[in-house]
Parts: C-alpha cells; structure tokens; sequence
DNA sequence: TAGAGTTGTGTATACCCTACGCAGTAACGC
DNA sequence: GCGTTACTGCGTAGGGTATACACAACTCTA
C-alpha cells in the first residue's frame, strides 16, 4: 500500500485520503488509521509547533511503534501535506454571495481563519500544486465565487493562486510569527515597534535615506490591528482584479 | 562572540554582516570568516538544495572542524539567514525610473532575479521581519521608488511587504518546484498541464462543477511561459495600489 | 612574564528518518 | 478444512542531524 499508485501519479496516503483505494479483506484488520495518524500530528503541531513533529513522537501519542506509522504513509512529507489538508478543513458551505468581491472577500478571510486555527501549516513546505481533497474543494469554492464575472477559465485560476498565496503569506507574518514568539515567552505586544526600533539602529540617514524618513514619521510605532496589514494588502488585490473584471464586460 | 549583543538585540552574527563588532585582538588570528562560511554553504545549496545544506558537509567544504562553524554563527538558523542575504545581494544601483510604477516594475523584477538564480532562499524559513544588510537595502530601494507617490509612509511599506512577499510566493512556484523536479531528472515540460490531468482524475461534475467547467476549456494545458503568472499577478496588484495612489493625490 | 580572552577541535548526547526482516492474522482458492 | 497469500504491526539497526562542553594552542595586554 505504501509505493503503489492507481493511476494518478499520486502518493496512495493521498489517494486514500480521496477515498479511492478500499481496503483488501487480506490482512489482519487494521488498529490503525489514516485518520487517527494524522490527528494525533495535527495535535501536536498545535500544542507544540510544527517542529515538535516526530515520526517517533506520533506513534508515542498513539501508543503505538513508530514503524507503524509507514504502513498508513511512505514518508514524512505525506503526513505533512495531509496535515496541512486537515487544517484547511472543508471550505464554508452554502452558496457564495452573489456579488463575486464580497463572495470572494468572504473566501480570503476564512482561509485566513483556517490558518488562524492552525499557524504551523504555513510552514508545511509546497512541493507540488494543490491536489488533496479539501485543497481542491477550497479552489472549487473560490472558483465559484468568481463564476459571474466574466474571466477566462485561466485568468480565475491565477486570481485564486494570488489571493490563496498572499491569504498564506499574510498568514506567515502574522500568526506563525507571533506563536513562535509567544512560544519563547515573549509577550511581543507590537512586533512592528520593535522592528522600527531596530531599524533606527541600524540604518544612518547617509545610505538609508528613505528608511530614515519612513522611520522619522513614527507611524511604523503605533501598534495597529493584526488585520490591518491584511485588510489592506486584500482590497488593493481585489482592486486589481475588479479593474480586469470591469475590462472583461 | 557567539551570543553576546551589543544593544540591537541581533544575534551576534548578523551583528558582524552588518560590519558592526570588530575583531578583539586577543586570540589567534583566525583562519575562518563569517564571509566565507556563508559563502560555501550557498555553494552547496546552489548544487545540491537547500536540504544538503549541513553544518558538517559546510565544514568538510571549507576543510574545518564542524564545530569551528559555531564560533561564528550561534546556530544554524543564523547561517541560513545569512546565505538568504547574500541570495539578495545588493539591489541594482542607479536612480530608479521617474515613474514609479515603472521604477516598482523594475524593483519586483530585480528581486525575482535574484530568486531564479537562487531557488533554494525561498525555502529559508521565515522567522522575523527583514533586518539583514542587503534586505534592508532592497526595502530601502523599495521605498525609494515610491517616493514621488503621496502615500502615507506606512502605506508604503504596506505596499512593499505586499510584492514582496508576492514576488517570493511566486518565485516559490515557479523556480524552486521547477528546480526540485529537475533534481528529480523529471523534465516536466509543463506541470500545469500534469496538474489538469491530474484534476480530471480526482473530481467530478457534481462534486466540483466550477473546476470541471475551468478543466473543460483545456485553457489549463496549454503550457504558457514561466513569466506569465509573474506578470498576470504583478500587474493586478500595481493597478490596485495605482488606484490607491490615485486617490491620494 | 603572567593573565586573559579567542580560536579550532574532539568527544559525546540526543535526536531524527527510514530500510529491512520477522511474527502473527485473516481472508481466499482449492 | 487447509495451504497460500497478503497484510498488519514491531524491533533492530544504520546513517544522518544539531549542538553542548571541555581542552590545547595561540596572541595580545598589563
């Protein structure tokens, strides 16, 4: 079960994870699952970090030998992707908004919130496109949204990776960053502050000059929403994509 | 010298990239430099990725001790924040265009450059905002180009982490899954088109109607130049902040 | 000249992933 | 009913990782 493949080129944890490969009656009835191996991770990637994730540490949480383990998967990377598919989660049910920006506005910020839940899977390293369940159920939903514009086929799918990959980045920043150090004990109430302070120290107004005068104004000081920067960063995207929208009618 | 600070706050390495901290004539003259031990392990990830960057392979390179390394660099997370700055190296020197939004264009460009010709720093996780010499200095560039904008300065740096971090998810996409591949000995003409396949596999029409209907077209098989997705995106999100810039002034 | 501080090194610890082979179990074909 | 077959879980072992610590050699300072 762990090297063969069906047809699609894929990892067979992954097919699994699709439902296709039932179970061969051959076997002892396995104590095992898929399911269970990729829980337990999920909960010790949200108590203690992604780095905390060990073969040998899964198998302990599940009280079982570590080997278990690549019976259900042939690597570690598989576990990870299939981890990073459970913190997706399925994307909201229902029927997007009828207006595409809200509807995708919508989208942006409850991938957002998936990444809230879980800050570590944005350090689970991309080796491939998209192609697990709830990854592709999350595309179906925001390809929905953009369904009454009037975009080619391609250009709604390179707005999605945009939005989806500056919805990760933004997510980085913000939420892996500030576990990471709330984690080490340090209360970080303004990172950005911090970051200025540094900054001053290091630039002089002679080789810096726009850093200096960024700095001169204070504003990088005042604290501000963790969802400032992403508020922002979304409609100046979604601004780009409405004037394409607009050329398209 | 390994984790003393002197009022930064930076670890000490990166306190010595930034030329601060100079040699205490004490011991003996030594025979390593932060310079060259950063310098061969971006050799080794040039070749062989990212992965085979260990401070044992960096320290047979350079024909020391791996231990040596560490009277340099405290960790290994410091060397690879490092090798991430000389990927950077400095930003183009001149006056940027008048225009911003050409001046910008030539910025986002630049830095992609510097990923395609290092694959491997998009892989250099991420742990705190940019405080490195050549990362300042691009950031300085940067804000240089928006200079004759009104945007407030904040808005400006709002601005910059937006495409930054945009040039390096894209960059993500293009170079480093194209450059694993490689490694790989697949030729992978077009994985856009693997990836269609792939889709056509894994849904149907009644569970993913709109990624059928995007499959359908068969716009996602035609191969397209790598730049293509670089330039969709750039554009969308320059003509959002250009509205943005607009309103402004 | 004694002291102090710095450099490179060797050893040792504590992990990590995973290839391989084995014992036990359950269904299938005869 | 009985082999055959295929699958489950496990123990061992090998080769890799980062890095803490103690120590000898070296060079400048007092």
């Amino acid at each position: 079960m762990a090297t063969e493949e069906s047809g699609t080129g894929l990892p067979a944890s992954i097919e699994a994870a699709w439902g296709l490969r039932e179970r061969p009656g051959k076997g002892p009835r396995p104590g095992l699952s898929l399911g269970r191996i990729v829980d337990a991770a999920v909960g010790i990637a949200s108590s203690d970090g992604l780095g905390a994730v060990s073969m040998s540490r899964v198998a302990a949480e599940l009280g079982v030998s570590t080997m278990s383990l690549y019976r259900y998967v042939s690597a570690k990377d598989e576990l990870l992707i299939l981890m990073e598919d459970a913190a997706y989660g399925p994307p909201p049910p229902g029927e997007p908004a009828k207006d595409w920006r809200t509807g995708f506005t919508d989208w942006a910020w409850a991938l957002r919130a998936a990444y809230a839940r879980h800050p570590w899977a944005v350090n689970v390293p991309i080796s491939a496109p998209p192609s697990t369940p709830n990854s592709v159920a999350w595309m179906e939903r925001g390809l929905a949204c953009l369904r009454r514009t009037n975009l080619s086929e391609g250009e709604k799918i390179s707005v999605l990776m945009l939005v989806s990959g500056f919805v990760r980045n933004e997510a980085r920043m913000t939420f892996d960053i500030l576990a990471a150090h709330q984690r080490k004990g340090e209360s970080l109430e303004s990172s950005m502050a911090a970051w200025a302070k540094l900054l001053e120290k290091l630039t002089d107004a002679e080789r810096f000059p726009a850093v200096t005068a960024a700095l001169r104004t204070g504003e990088l000081e005042t604290p501000g929403g963790p969802d400032d920067e992403f508020v922002f960063g979304l409609e100046r995207i979604l601004d780009g994509v409405e004037a394409l929208v607009s050329a398209r009618s």
